[in-house]
DNA sequence: GCTTTTGTTCTATTAGTTATAGAACAAAAG
DNA sequence: CTTTTGTTCTATAACTAATAGAACAAAAGC
C-alpha cells in the first residue's frame, strides 16, 4: 500500500488520502481483512497532523469501505455484491462526463477512456499479481 | 435553459450554475452562440447574490466555454473538435469509477451507466428536437 | 448627449472548512 | 501496568463561500 500526499494540490489532504484508500479497494490492491495503517504512523510518514488522517478514515467509516475498532485499527470491510448505483454518483458522473463532452471531445473516445480505466482495476487481484 | 440552485446541498453555489451550464452545453440545449442570462437576472432569479453568478460565469470561462463581454453578455463558445482528454480529467474518472468498483457494482455495470448518460447527451440536438 | 445595461473590480463581513495543536479518555493487547 | 489504538474535546490560523455595497467602464438605445 503506497500512498502520496501533496500538501500543495487543492485537493484536502483528508479527501486525496480517502481517494486513494478507495482506488486502492477498487485495484485489488486492499481487500476485505487488510489493514490500514495506524493514524498517527500514517500522520507521521506524511508529516501531517493525526487529526488529518482521523478524518479520511472516518470518512471512509462513513461510506462503509472499512470499520474502526481500537487495537485491530483501520480495517477494510467486504464489498456487499450485487449493490445498486446510488443516484448521488450518476449525478456526479453525468457532471463529469459532461465536462469531457462539453469540451468537444467525442462520446465514444469518453467511453474508451472509461472503458480503459476499469480494465486497469481488474489487473491487480490475488489470482494474478503480477 | 432551466436552472436550478438548491441553496442546502453541500455543493457550492457556484458550482451548482457552473455544472449546470456544461451539462446544458453537452446535451446540445445550449449551443455555440447561445447566451445565458446576465448575472444579475439570473441572481435576481434565484435570490441569490449576483457576485456568486459572477463566480460561476468566471469559472466557465476560465475553462473556455463561454466568453464574457459588456452588452452581449454571457455566450457559449465553439467547442474546438478533436480535443485530448485532460489528464485531471482522467484523474477524476479515475477516482469516481474506483468508487463504484470499491463499492461493488461489477465494472461492466458502471460502464453501462456511463454509456447511458452519455447516450442521453446526444438525444436533444438541433436535428432531431423531442 | 444621456440613461440604461452590462461585466468588472474593490473593500468588507459572516459563516463554514481545512489543517494544525494539545490534552485527555477508553478499550484492548502484551 | 504499560503501550497501542481509536475517540473526543477545545482552540487557533488560514482559507473558501456567500453576501453586501459601492464604484467603474464600455457599449446599446433612445
Amino acid at each position: 500500500m503506497i500512498l502520496n500526499v501533496d500538501l500543495a494540490a487543492d485537493v484536502p489532504i483528508y479527501q486525496q488520502i480517502r481517494d486513494q484508500v478507495v482506488e486502492a479497494i477498487a485495484h485489488g490492491a486492499l481487500t476485505e481483512g487488510s489493514s490500514l495503517p495506524p493514524i498517527r504512523t500514517l500522520a507521521a510518514d506524511f508529516g501531517i497532523n493525526f487529526h488529518t488522517v482521523n478524518k479520511a478514515y472516518d470518512l471512509l467509516r462513513q461510506e462503509g469501505l472499512i470499520r474502526l475498532s481500537r487495537k485491530t485499527g483501520a480495517v477494510v470491510t467486504a464489498a456487499a455484491a450485487d449493490q445498486l448505483i446510488p443516484s448521488d454518483w450518476t449525478a456526479r458522473a453525468r457532471t463529469l462526463l459532461a465536462e469531457a463532452v462539453a469540451r468537444g471531445i467525442p462520446a465514444d473516445e469518453v467511453l474508451q477512456a472509461c472503458r480503459t480505466l476499469l480494465d486497469s482495476f481488474g489487473t491487480t487481484r490475488q489470482e494474478d499479481t503480477q
